[in-house]
DNA sequence: CTGCTCTACTTTGTATACAATACACCCTGC
DNA sequence: GCAGGGTGTATTGTATACAAAGTAGAGCAG
């Protein structure tokens, strides 16, 4: 798994999360090993490590497809990934370094200026998300946490989430990393942890209000 | 997937799962495929599923190995079990059928059986475990939540565990099985959730204490 | 026109051959 | 005797060919 493998899981893994295979699109191994440049073999390597992450989904026998997750499935996700996060906040506050909250910090000031931006920098506050969270992950010092929460976290549903936010949101969700900022800069980890699961919980109700809204908003436009 | 490679994969958890493959084995493609009268290609297939469950490692590049795992990885292992198997028994409590309650009790009888047995039937005791705690993780209608739990609870670590149990404390495992169905019966999802996590903290200090006990044994017979 | 069936094609599963890589052992030189 | 390098072997990575299985589409019958 050392080179063309590891390329094409990652490939195709950007290709998935940046949406340029949307989900339900087939996955057809001969397609992916001509456009990835190698043959079948490390493409199916690949597809079984991304079946493990749910990221794609075999249909029984035959046909494989980009995971497509229902709104309950987000859910579920957001919900596991509180608790889990939670957790991981709780573990992160009693074992975080000076160094690590320095750098937590810095994520959170890129954060806050893409925030500021006119037009609010989406991007750049998503970049600044994930740093922020990897950072905490790691320094909870738990293997196995971190791969159950890695296949809750990289999903493009949970992301792409954020362009419906209003400014008012991302301004919310900013200052909540403030507040864990805060908690974990006094080591406290009950706190971290409560903190923790209401940011991600919040961001699930933000998430769900605009996906309602959405779904109105399309259901009109098919029938108008 | 359909047949070589799926039997092959099940095979290789098997041994793993039975100790007959222990851990920090090494784990040969080639070895493996004639034992299963494969070639390497489902073999492989099977190795990737294996690694995302945490199973097997690869070591960097060139060895594939049986996981071996430290206590402090067990610590963590039950930890989060206890969170999300605590979930999955609250998401339950408000789901359950009254035939998977049925089930439920069955099992449990199963396990009450092996338990009063002279000597207790270890064996019986696990497979009514395994069969009382999937069908509490079927009632809990959450795949993303069965996936992140199934690469915690099949591992092997986590059920010899009971081979050093003694009596009472096979008894006591038991007993909180009660508590719980009484729990479901009535619906009760916050106490269902309470006493999931605490009957699985109480099986890791078992283990703990177990293993700290024979850690030292094996030392002084290591020294004399 | 609709429904069914059969066929052809698409797609995945499996086997095998070959290449690359890392590890271990041995040989040589100091 | 020890250290360093080099070669041989074991093991995994990759490619390709072939087999099996299923789906979709077309053609035919009712």
């Amino acid at each position: 798994m050392s080179k063309a493998s590891e390329r094409a899981y990652s490939q195709i893994r950007a290709m998935i999360l940046s949406g340029a295979l949307p989900a339900g699109a087939q996955l057809g191994e001969e397609a992916l090993a001509e456009r990835c440049g190698v043959s079948r073999t490390p493409i199916r390597d690949a597809l079984r490590r991304l079946e493990g992450e749910l990221l794609v989904k075999r249909s029984g026998t035959q046909r494989t497809f980009v995971a497509d997750w229902s709104l309950d499935d987000v859910g579920d996700a957001f919900e596991l990934r509180a608790m889990l996060e939670g957790h991981a906040a709780r573990r992160a506050a009693e074992r975080m370094t000076d160094p690590q909250i320095k750098r937590l910090r810095e994520a959170n000031r890129v954060i806050g200026a893409a925030v500021r931006a006119s037009p609010p920098d989406v991007e750049g506050f998503l970049e600044g998300n994930r740093e922020f969270h990897a950072i905490i992950l790691q320094a909870a010092a738990s293997p196995r946490l971190a791969a159950l929460l890695g296949t809750l976290i990289e999903q493009p549903v949970i992301w792409r989430t954020a362009h419906h936010y209003g400014r008012e949101a991302l301004l919310r969700s900013f200052g909540e990393h403030d507040e864990l900022l805060a908690a974990f800069a006094r080591r406290d980890g009950p706190w971290a942890e409560a903190v923790m699961a209401a940011h991600i919980r919040r961001a699930y109700h933000a998430y769900a209000d605009a996906h309602t809204g959405l779904a109105v908003i399309d259901r009109q436009l098919a029938h108008g």
